[in-house]
DNA sequence: TCTTTATTTGAGTGATCGCTCAATAACGGG
DNA sequence: CCCGTTATTGAGCGATCACTCAAATAAAGA
């Protein structure tokens, strides 16, 4: 029956992605999007609501696919802990890759959203909790594999474990943000994965 | 011979600090800062330049405050080692005291600043290496007296303890952001007092 | 008290903000 | 080929942005 969309909207918020995750959420104007995404505002806003609606629907996008490669990336390795150790490893390299920017959008976000923007806050928060989730199950998995030493240890349940890895990504890709030594930040970060490994039993 | 300026520049500073670390720069407003400061825009234009700028003598005052704490409360600690883990334990306390914001406003400007700011940037930047600096000073003396165990290890390296440290520092402050339990916080931020604890000889 | 010098004021600058909507264009069905 | 439906367009909305400056105001010295 009628005209069809012009446009691709996972491109889109693909792209949206890539913008807000660089520039932040208060930093990036409808100008932006309308150059970013290559349309005018009136099929921005037919299409995607309002800004916070774009940017909100742009997280989701994002803490989706984070957390699928990270399940992607743990399912190829030996042990769980690996894993883990791995990812962190991996984030140790952001200097190289160039991602539109080096520390996560999720902290980015919550860093940025004020009392203005409650729905964001919550979106941003419940997105952390599934990640955080995700961790807790990995440690969970290798828990029940026997590849904890010392799993009575109050600290080494996996929840505490998982909030733990969680703020030391949080705080291993804020650090990356900052214009240091490429080598520094490897190793930073491998420094924290041999942490996680000395978990191993 | 003329007129006295009728504000207290450094009161003004701290409630421009309270404002930007709680808002961000780009969510905070002229119309905000007029309102905190209690002062109309000519005033605030001739006092401190522009929004930039004020925002820019925020960090600095900040940044020195948060220096000096951390100095003053390491100074009253039996070991520079104890009074480091003592100083992420009185992180996890962030949910009881209420500050402007629970994250760094280093890392909240590290995380907002882009290309088209580069001297703020650049002062950040200075001011969290000045941070790094003086943890590294700590781990240094605490090399130096004795307290750290298996000194010959790398990763054992003042430079590279100090890294970690901050990177975990950022990560458990942008942690504590989310409205999550107040105890779980409290738990984390043992779990990495721990481990610094546990680098003792 | 008067002059001098600096500070404060706030209306108002042009630019940009997020956003709207009437007009136009493009497709599929009949 | 026309019609019905929906997508796209872009000029322009009121609001707010960071910021300016001429005029008013206040303190110190003469």
């Amino acid at each position: 029956m009628p005209r069809m969309a012009a446009y691709d909207r996972q491109d889109c918020l693909e792209k949206a992605v890539t913008l807000f995750w660089e520039k932040g959420f208060h930093a990036t104007s409808l100008k932006d999007i309308e150059h970013a995404l290559d349309m005018r505002p009136g099929s921005i806003y037919a299409a995607f609501g309002n800004k916070e609606s774009l940017y909100s629907q742009a997280l989701d996008l994002y803490a989706g696919t984070m957390g699928q490669d990270f399940l992607d990336n743990l399912r190829g390795k030996q042990t769980p802990i690996e894993g883990l150790a791995d990812y962190l490893r991996e984030l140790g390299k952001l200097r190289d890759t160039n991602p539109p920017s080096r520390a996560c959008m999720l902290v980015k976000g919550l860093l940025e959203a004020g009392a203005e923007t409650p729905a964001l806050q919550q979106k941003i928060e419940t997105r952390l909790a599934d990640m955080e989730a995700i961790f807790r199950e990995a440690f969970t998995e290798a828990k029940a594999a026997g590849q904890i030493r010392d799993p009575g240890h109050p600290a080494h349940q996996p929840e505490r474990l998982a909030r733990r890895l969680q703020c030391e990504v949080m705080g291993l890709r804020a650090f990356a943000q900052r214009s240091g030594d490429r080598q520094e930040l490897q190793q930073l970060a491998g420094d924290l994965a041999d942490t996680v490994l000395s978990l191993q039993a």
